[in-house]
DNA sequence: ATTAATGCAAAGCCTTTGCACCGTG
DNA sequence: CACGGTGCAAAGGCTTTGCATTAAT
């Protein structure tokens, strides 16, 4: 017990979920810190807000993530990159412009994806939920700079 | 070398690319199967289509296809399973909804996916790329199969 | 003739799983 | 008190990498 994130452990508790030290210190951490994380971030930083905790194995993290996913409380990105991240899920959706070049992660809101939603719906009889959406490009400042490097390969 | 799939063939060399017997025979096996398909059933593919090419190494299917990735020609899809799935890229960009409940993959154009691309250029200054847009969510006949069974869990 | 890609095999690494113990409801 | 979750450690499986050889330009 203990890690009392107060809403993080409500939001479990209204998923249905049993309220336990991981699913709670995983669910501060991700709650505290937005944006994308990996399952070996987290754990370091449970463990480093959380020393009370003491020892929080790492198939618990995954565990919980899962929990958590399945609850919706919590995203899973499975990009580019093989370590899956995961991103807690605040009030509204949104989504992210990832920048091939230089990595740069811009969290921004694309009233555009509602349109889809309801394009998908209407068009397709299809119930699409995008909790997230990571739109992968280049960014301005990179784009200007590719100018001098000329053919640029891909990726 | 041989296995001339002439018009894979030019896609890769007007790539920059080599022409190679392994690029060569996963590019053909791919453009030919639309959909998606895991480095598993592209390597038996290729061991059956080209008996002649004899052994195409599990890896060089990989490094195949990470140079045909690079070369824009083939998308990876890296979803809820574990196993990347790959698809030949057509002539237009096109996208997938994919049912969470029965699996059900269906191929559609969203014309929403081009404002989105050009809200994001426009407000965000960020030049979006997407060959592919794959939305998850629920297809009609799941919806109402889940009327029945009530609460439905998440996945 | 150069330079890059392949094949083979082994290593890597993220993720999952089994089982006994402990915490939650 | 019963059930579900946790910890620990080992297995699992997809993917990557090193190096000598072979093919492509």
């Amino acid at each position: 017990m203990a890690i009392t994130g107060s809403e993080v452990d409500r939001a479990i508790r209204q998923s249905g979920l049993r309220r336990t030290t991981p699913r709670a210190a995983v669910g501060a951490v991700l709650s505290r810190a937005p944006g994308h994380h990996t399952v070996g971030e987290i754990e370091v930083a449970v463990a480093r807000d959380y020393p009370e905790a003491a020892s929080i194995a790492r198939s618990s993290v995954y565990r919980a993530l899962e929990a958590l996913e399945g609850a919706g409380l919590v995203v899973a990105v499975r990009g580019a990159q093989k370590e899956t991240q995961f991103e807690w899920v605040g009030k509204h959706a949104h989504h992210h412009l990832i920048c091939d070049a230089c990595g740069l992660v811009a969290e921004v809101t694309l009233h555009g994806v509602t349109a889809l939603e309801r394009e998908a719906r209407r068009d397709h009889g299809f119930d699409a939920c995008v909790r997230h959406l990571a739109l992968r490009g280049t960014c301005g400042g990179c784009r200007a700079d590719m100018q001098h490097v000329g053919t640029g390969g891909a990726r």
